[in-house]
DNA sequence: GTAAGGTCGCTACACTATAACAAAATCGCC
DNA sequence: GGCGATTTTGTTATAGTGTAGCGACCTTAC
């Protein structure tokens, strides 16, 4: 039991699933999406944990595709506004959404030993952070959390980020 | 009235009084707050809103200072350290913590349309992120948040941020 | 078929941040 | 004050991230 149980799918963890739920959802909403758009998102996908854009663009290539950076920012700019894709700042990289079809604000819990991420969506967060911004008369478009740390993890083999995320001595 | 009303002192409205008190500060700790240092926080505390390290980097050099990339960045892990400066990871910029003296998660409103950032200290955001976080078993460092938006003069002259920040025009 | 709009390729470039090593300033100690 | 250890800064070079501008191509609608 965990707080992702709520998640009827998790597409991260279920590349060939997700893939052909974009599939059914461009097909029925008429967007396109073309084949150069699904094999970038199929790689973020498959990478199965954030991946930077250049990163996307060798295993492009990798594939006999020879592409620029601009391109792949472009496929990028696309599956984040269709909320297939997330995108984290703080370490500049590029994650699948693991309910692309349900609209949530997401928040992501960011391991700095091992470099994990976990996505959540916390409808508390959420609404803490949307009256907050009521309060300061700011009309959200985009509520960013990025929670920063150790997970559960790396906390139990005792890493620390001060140590440089290697087992923390008491010397 | 307003959420910041709690704030002793907003100290990115007054350049000088935030100085003084980080001369204070660091006289206090021993730790050392060398011209250098002193000259980027007050370059970041009078641009008055966030400023990019390149930018800091321009205004040094126009007092004279010769300076390369590396030493505004050194400067800056120094001061966000010391918690008297913030960075914000969605736009690459730094600014000044309102609060430095008092620890605390802060907030981002970034608006979209006119660059404004406003700092706010929602203790609820806060402790909400906090829990979530728990129930996850995930130990924070910091949370990040970074809200994107229209803040309230730009939403008082009908701009979004789809129009590109226009006022927004109902054709 | 043709015009219009969207997508992609291509070249070049701008912006953001760090590595590695040397020089200089500062601190603690005698 | 002199000396070594530590911290800070300078110097040069380079890595990493993201865009601009323009033209070709492909798709769609008429």
């Amino acid at each position: 039991m965990s707080v992702f149980a709520h998640h009827t799918h998790d597409f991260a963890a279920n590349p060939d699933a997700a893939l052909q739920a974009a599939d059914a959802h461009f097909q029925k909403t008429g967007v396109r999406f073309t084949p150069l758009r699904r094999r970038v998102f199929e790689i973020i996908l498959r990478a199965g944990k954030p991946i930077g854009a250049y990163d996307i663009l060798e295993r492009l290539r990798d594939h006999g595709k020879i592409a620029a950076p601009i391109s792949v920012y472009r496929v990028l700019d696309f599956l984040i506004e269709q909320r297939f894709v997330h995108r984290l700042a703080t370490i500049n990289a590029y994650m699948a959404c693991v309910t692309p079809e349900d609209p949530h604000a997401a928040q992501f819990l960011i391991c700095q030993c091992c470099g994990s991420v976990t996505e959540i969506s916390d409808p508390i967060i959420d609404k803490a952070i949307a009256e907050g911004a009521k309060t300061a008369h700011f009309q959200v478009s985009y509520p960013l959390v990025e929670i920063m740390g150790v997970c559960a993890d790396c906390v139990r083999e005792g890493k620390t980020p001060a140590s440089g995320c290697a087992p923390d001595h008491d010397d």
